[in-house]
RNA sequence: GAGGUUGUAGCUCAGUUGGUUAGAGCGCCAGAUUGUGGUUCUGGAGGUCGCGGGUUCGAGACCCGUCUCCCUCCCCA
């Protein structure tokens, strides 16, 4: 047939590649832990019917949905060809692929309660699948670090999301960032404020472009959206607002009347002051009232995280949804949460080079392949090696040295080890250094010993 | 979901207003050097020009469709 192909939006990983995830991952997974947070898996597929409807309407369009298997269609009738293709979907697909690792933590949780310690703080590290259009830092095949929290309304968790942003990203060596704070309960106050009840979505997505398009393009695009120009006029304040002096002493005169404002304006203030009590020092927490972020399920905090001097979307996001459980039958379970983006957070160090150098974990030591003699002595001694810890390989076919050599080379081998008749003999082995070509002749016990000391 | 753009060797790219057998650099393989890699020199292999159709005596080039890359919008990690 034809060349073999990717999927559109999808990746492979190759060794070095996957040396600098399993860094970015390590470090990650290293910080959630130190913050108490236990580990969870869930299935690549959830039926559709946990899936459907948390995300807005957007994210429902953007979910994978999987084909019933066997006869899928033969039991359609005409009707239901006829329905449409929305109606015809929901016949022949029940299940989707996950879209995040909150929904899915959150139906974990549910079918769990009564066996999980509250509250319950746990991370996830998995790939996620949007069909989605590719872009720059987006891809339809991607993966997500969540940490949450579930079962305690306590700032003290939107608080240490704050702290574990400040402590992930910098061991990464990303430390020209912001995490930018809003709260849903203000946006829904300034919303009801200017007589536009529940239209905080829209408001959001053109309030969000303020410094892109500036202020009159923004005007323009609230008209289209159909808010009334007497709304429009009422939300001046927010023009003007200035990040540097107290905002939130200036929302708190403007938003008075609205109780949800001032509730989210005090939560705000309280994650605020006992972020500085736990000491974070350096801190690049942003207000940002026009912060709005999609998802449905927030209803109080939400984060972003943007990585400086870097063309690429946000690398984190994050929220408290209220009640995520409640549509799944049990009310009451509060939580919060952080995602990061490993994928964005790869193309940002990349751009920006802050990988280490040296991050291959490759092979050690090399025995090379001169003849059949040569190839089992160097079989005996092979194991020695491996039982020292030391990572170790045999070139398997006989080939010129010259060859073998060059494949060491290529792989970064330090060493190789030199056997023939001569070393046989003696059982002086040649041990080679690669970078600098050097040579001498030791008891297999004591390359080991030389190898081991190297690590250190 | 809307719009724009790209696709030629493993990689980065040339290829004139349509004209014989499609090129370069890098990489790869072999030899110079039968027990020594990174340098150098010499030689060699490798392409259904994204895929399908059309126009033409003739298409890598022009037209239509389709897939893909990248980008903007929407949305998002």
């Amino acid at each position: 047939m034809s060349k073999p192909s990717l999927a559109r939006g999808t990746r492979d990983f190759g060794p070095e590649q996957m040396a600098k995830r399993t860094f970015i991952f390590d470090t990650i997974r290293r910080s959630f832990q130190r913050y108490g947070f236990l580990p969870l898996e869930t299935p690549a597929f959830e039926n559709l019917s946990v899936l459907m409807g948390k995300y807005g309407e957007e994210g429902d369009q953007l979910l994978f949905k999987i084909l019933n298997s066997g006869d899928f269609s033969g039991k359609l009738t005409d009707a239901d060809w006829q329905a449409g293709s929305k109606p015809l979907t929901t016949k022949i697909s029940e299940k989707g692929l996950r879209y995040d690792l909150t929904v899915p933590f959150a139906r974990y949780v549910v079918m769990n309660r009564g066996t999980l310690a509250m509250p319950f703080k746990r991370y996830q590290i998995q790939p996620v699948w949007r069909a989605d259009r590719p872009q720059k830092g987006r891809y339809r095949e991607f993966y997500q670090c969540d940490a949450d929290v579930v079962g305690t309304d306590s700032l003290l968790c939107e608080a240490e999301i704050v702290m574990l942003l400040h402590d992930i990203l910098p061991a990464l060596g990303i430390t020209d960032f912001t995490v930018k704070i809003n709260n849903r309960k203000i946006l829904t106050g300034i919303a009801d404020m200017i007589g536009a009840h529940g239209m905080e979505g829209p408001l959001c997505v053109a309030i969000d472009k303020l410094d892109k398009i500036g202020k009159e393009k923004v005007v323009e695009e609230l008209l289209e959206r159909g808010f009334a120009s007497d709304s429009i006029d009422k939300l001046e304040p927010i023009f003007s607002l200035s990040a540097d002096e107290d905002p939130f002493t200036e929302l708190k005169s403007w938003l008075g009347e609205s109780e949800v404002a001032l509730k989210g304006i005090q939560e705000l203030e309280e994650v605020w002051a006992m972020v500085k009590i736990l000491g974070l020092e350096n801190a690049k927490i942003e207000f940002d009232v026009t912060l709005a972020r999609g998802l449905s399920y927030y209803t109080g905090a939400i984060f972003e995280v943007k990585a400086n001097n870097v063309q690429i979307g946000s690398i984190s996001g994050g929220g408290r949804y209220d009640n995520l459980t409640g549509t799944f039958g049990v009310p009451g379970i509060s939580g919060v949460g952080i995602s990061l983006g490993v994928d964005r957070i790869y193309d940002v160090m990349e751009e920006l080079n802050l990988f280490p150098e040296s991050q291959k974990t490759s092979t050690k030591v090399m025995i090379s392949n001169f003849d059949e003699e040569a190839f089992t002595y160097g079989l005996s001694i092979l194991p020695k090696f491996r039982k020292a810890g030391i990572n170790s390989e045999i070139y398997p076919d006989s080939v010129k040295l010259k060859k073998q050599l060059d494949y060491a080379d290529r792989k970064s081998i330090p060493f190789v080890i030199l056997i023939g008749s001569d070393e046989i003999q003696s059982g002086l082995l040649t041990l080679k250094n690669m970078k600098t070509g050097e040579q001498q002749k030791l008891k297999t016990e004591d390359i080991i010993t030389l190898l081991n000391r190297e690590d250190q």
